[in-house]
DNA sequence: CACCAGGCAAGTA
DNA sequence: TACTTGCATGGT
C-alpha cells in the first residue's frame, strides 16, 4: 500500500532530483543556520554565515565567548539581527550547559526529550527545533514549514487551520520513519514552494504535482 | 513603490 | 484561547 504522500514524494524526487540538504559543513553550522533563517531568505543567511566564517567565528566556543552586541554586527544581512543574536546566545547557553558545546553529545540524547529541551529555549520554536534534530543530528523527524503547509493546503490534503504538530504527524504516520527520507522530502517541498507556489499567490502555476491525483481531502 | 523570505515570542482582548 | 504586532535585510 503506497500512501498519497509517498506518491507525491516520488513525483517530486523524480522531477527535481536530490536536494542535498542541509547546505552546511558541520552540525553546528546547521544549528546556527536554523536560527538565522527564521522568516528570512536563505541567500541573506548565507551572507551572515559567510561573515562568521571569514572571521573564524563559526564554532561553538567562538560564538559562546563573543558578546551578543558584536555577534549582531556579523549577522546583519540575515535581518532581525538583534533578536537573532539574542536567540543564538540563548541557544549557546543551553548547548554548553547541557552538552558542553558538543553536537555529538547532543545527538546521543533521546529524540523526544531533546525536542522538549530545544523548545524550552527562547527563540527556538517547532520548526527550528525539528530542523536541528533532523538536519544537524540526523534524527528521524519531519520538519514542517510555511511552504509545506501552503502546498498541502492548496492540494487539499490538510485544512488551513491545521497545526504544526498535526501536519508533522500526517507525514510521520504515512511514511516510513527514515531521516534520509524526511530530509529529502522536506527539501523537495521547499524547492517546489520556491519555484512553483510563487509567493503567497493562490496558484501553483505549472506545479509538477498537478494531475498527480493528489486531490482528495486528507490522506 | 509593494511584497516576500526555510519563525517566534510578546502583547492584547 | 485566539488574533495581532515587532523584529529587518536584501532581492524582485
Amino acid at each position: 500500500m503506497t500512501s498519497k504522500l509517498e506518491m507525491i514524494y516520488k513525483k517530486l524526487r523524480a522531477y527535481f532530483g536530490a536536494q542535498h540538504w542541509w547546505p552546511a559543513q558541520t552540525s553546528f553550522e546547521v544549528m546556527v543556520g536554523a536560527i538565522l533563517t527564521q522568516n528570512t531568505n536563505w541567500t541573506n543567511v548565507e551572507k551572515a554565515i559567510s561573515n562568521l566564517k571569514k572571521n573564524r567565528l563559526l564554532g561553538p566556543d567562538k560564538l559562546y565567548h563573543i558578546s551578543q552586541k558584536k555577534l549582531s554586527k556579523y549577522i546583519v544581512p540575515a535581518g532581525y539581527y538583534n533578536i537573532k543574536a539574542k536567540r543564538l546566545k540563548g541557544f549557546l547557553g543551553f548547548f554548553f550547559k547541557y552538552y558542553q558545546g558538543r553536537s555529538d553529545k547532543m545527538a546521543a540524547q533521546d529524540k523526544s526529550e531533546l525536542r522538549r529541551q530545544l523548545l524550552s529555549v527562547n527563540g527556538i520554536g517547532p520548526e527550528t527545533a525539528d530542523s536541528i534534530l533532523l538536519y544537524a543530528l540526523d534524527k528521524p523527524i519531519f520538519v514542517v514549514d510555511s511552504y509545506t503547509k501552503r502546498i498541502l493546503s492548496r492540494h487539499r490534503l490538510i485544512l488551513d487551520s491545521a497545526t504544526y504538530e498535526e501536519v508533522q504527524s500526517l507525514f510521520m504516520r504515512n511514511l516510513p520513519c527514515s531521516a534520509k527520507l524526511f530530509n529529502e522530502y522536506h527539501a523537495l517541498l521547499v524547492r517546489l514552494g520556491k519555484e512553483f507556489c510563487l509567493k503567497r499567490s493562490p496558484r501553483c502555476q505549472f506545479c509538477p504535482l498537478e494531475s498527480s491525483g493528489a486531490r482528495s481531502p486528507y490522506v
